[in-house]
DNA sequence: ACAGTGTCCGATAAATTTA
DNA sequence: TTATCGGACACTG
């Protein structure tokens, strides 16, 4: 099924243009977006998204119809590569379809894989800043020193269990134990 | 039989960063 | 990434 995509603004002089052009292109549905004062979403896009499936086609006018950015875009094509769905962009001559076109979405994989590699360098690297700065990641402990301590005195009273502490202090009593242990205190 | 423990392990939390 | 949870299991007096 071949499945069409257009964003038109209202003095959109070409709006009609790109309809035809889609329904020539051979599409069977289209989906128009009306272009309204925040274009932050798109459902008609979601919506179009959604009802692609695997051996469909979908087709554009123009390639700054389908994304707002580059990333935005790099994004798109991942993802329909990866659901098995061809690609036309009509002004661009760009179109999966063809033998040539296949290598359109290595391209765009290898433009995916790069980003995502930046991000990821960049990552690291402010991981490492933070740990710099005294920031360690990992979830915090349940039971200061201090708790640990207070319950290391509790427990010199033989009528106390250590499940009991373990409850006072609101811990699991493997944590009390890991606790303790921490702190060199032994029971 | 039984309550309290010690210990080990997989699953889940929660803290950190970047865009 | 680190810590905790929560269950399983074996041991002990």
């Amino acid at each position: 099924m071949i499945i069409g995509y257009a964003r038109v603004s209202t003095q959109d002089q070409h709006a009609e243009l790109q309809l035809d052009a889609l329904n020539s292109a051979g599409c069977e549905q289209v989906f128009e977006e009306k272009v309204t004062g925040k274009l932050r979403d798109r459902p008609q896009l979601s919506q179009c998204l959604s009802t692609l499936r695997k051996g469909d086609t979908l087709v554009v006018w123009k390639l700054d119809r389908l994304a707002r950015s580059l990333k935005d875009l790099v994004e798109i094509i991942e993802n329909l590569q990866q659901r098995g769905i061809d690609f036309r962009s009509l002004t661009e001559a760009i179109d999966t379809t063809s033998a040539g076109g296949r290598l359109v979405f290595h391209i765009f994989g290898a433009l995916a894989e790069f980003e995502h590699s930046l991000i990821t360098e960049r990552t690291k690297a402010g991981l490492a800043a933070a740990r710099a700065r005294g920031r360690k990641g990992g979830r915090h402990r349940a039971m200061s020193p201090l708790d640990t301590r207070q319950a290391a005195a509790m427990l010199a009273d033989p009528m106390i269990t250590k499940a009991e502490v373990a409850k006072h202090f609101d811990v699991s009593r493997t944590t009390l134990n890991a606790s303790l242990k921490r702190e060199g205190i032994s029971v």
